[in-house]
DNA sequence: TTTTATTGTGTTAATTTGACACAAAAATAC
DNA sequence: GTATTTTTGTGTCAAATTAACACAATAAAA
């Protein structure tokens, strides 16, 4: 089947299905990951089109916000029993009016006549909730659904132009990061099981947007108790090996529960 | 014209303009105040019903959903210009099975056969996004709407029950105002323009809800430089008389945005 | 005039933070 | 092998912050 049948195919088959749906209500999910020290998000480009999008979706009438979410996620990256939290929701009476929405507007009006209901619903003004979701780019492979041609990382430093206001969605995202930093479980879900003190620094520091003293840093955590020390790591490079450390789950959920009281 | 025959009135008017709304999208603010050492937060009592609401209304369809969560405020409550902000998306897609729903939907019955679209509109399934106010109640002269026979402060510590999830959505507005704490303008909205040092540590002593020493409260907070020292309040207690103090707005919000990095 | 309660400021020890020092260790260069 | 390079883990110590208590000043009542 040629891709345009294919994705023509899959438009009509949520065509019929769309009583099943709330209309003007969506969901979008901000997915970070981290890799060579710079934060990433998941994106997803629409077949055709070549947009890139947040991978999003809908609510369905019996479902739950927060499992319409998780569904989404799954369905869209193949991602699952990942951190996913709610962080804001976004109401301009205008966000479908952006110009970004252009190309891929005109991309669907070719459906026009054939899947009518379907451009109605989706062009229609919808109030959307961001998801926000913390993974281990390692522990994860993402694969894009039928919509999609690609489901990449993308770092924050270089992103692609993107539809509708979903550039907003992720500066809020971001946003969310920095103010919740105490609240949310960084470490555990962006790093490997096993890193190094200076992987965790260098992760609060990408974060933070300002370097963090060495030596000071790794008392810190230290004495905060989350951290189970391992072997060595032996790199190869030319100098003294660190210590791998991993988190004690347990007390690490504990701690950020009432905030770690960490860097602000 | 008896209040039962008026309020048919209102909702047959508002039926006429159920085009005008977004279905099944819908706004609850949470409108904190302070007074007597009490956090208090601002409740409807529906005609008819005797159940207890958070003032709560509608999208417009060209409307931004910060400016419908303004529009119900005001309209509902008289009050503007005050603080309010979007804490959080309420989504369980059982929120109008609620049993504590059962009353005033027995009472809407009534209404079946002259209002029944307006029935069928109100008991669908809703999304509701939360926002969050905080109120000098000294400042404010709230009154009921149409809808409504009381518009009254009530004590957190005893709320009177409260329709469908309205006291989840309370709760969830209490954490984040402990949680964000150090990012929102506690003092300057919840206490009148003069107050004295004792009142702004008891309202953090509320908040917080556990003791603050008083001595090192004042130190820290008058090295803020936030507060304005006036005259002594004549109090008539047989003790020493405190200042009065007020905020340096602009100080205030500027220390605000980058968090007061005070209590938690 | 004495008493009572509360305020504004003082004091001091304990804790945390920030900045830098330095030996230990892993691999490379010789 | 030995010296060199680089990064780690821990040490130190001054500065800043926090926590707990002390105490004189003061407004009104007894």
């Amino acid at each position: 089947m040629d891709p345009e049948t294919d994705l023509l195919h899959h438009i009509k088959s949520f065509e019929a299905q769309l009583e099943d749906y709330l209309p003007e209500n969506s969901i979008d999910c901000v997915i970070l990951g981290y890799e060579s020290q710079q934060l990433k998000v998941l994106l997803l480009k629409w077949k055709n089109d070549g947009v890139w999008t947040l991978p999003g979706g809908f609510i369905k009438k019996t479902e739950h916000l927060d499992d319409a979410a998780q569904r989404v996620l799954q369905e869209r990256t193949g991602l699952s029993s990942v951190f996913v939290k709610q962080f804001y929701t976004f109401g301009s009476s205008v966000r479908n009016k952006n110009p970004q929405i252009a190309k891929p507007l005109y991309h669907l009006k070719k459906m026009e006549e054939l899947s009518p209901n379907f451009l109605k619903w989706i062009t229609a003004r919808f109030i959307t909730t961001g998801y926000f979701s913390l993974v281990d780019i390692k522990r994860i492979h993402p694969r894009p659904d039928a919509f999609s041609e690609v489901c990449e990382w993308k770092s924050l430093d270089a992103l692609p132009p993107l539809i509708l206001d979903h550039k907003e969605i992720i500066a809020k995202a971001l946003d969310h990061l920095k103010t919740q930093l105490n609240y949310l479980p960084i470490g555990i879900s962006l790093l490997p099981k096993k890193f190094t003190m200076q992987d965790l620094r260098k992760l609060y520091e990408v974060i933070l947007g300002k370097p963090l003293e060495r030596s000071n840093f790794q008392r810190k955590l230290l004495k905060l108790g989350i951290l189970i020390r391992h072997e060595k790591q032996m790199t190869g490079a030319a100098n003294k090996a660190p210590y791998l450390y991993s988190f004690s789950e347990k007390k690490y959920y504990e701690l950020i529960k009432n905030g770690i009281g960490f860097y602000s």
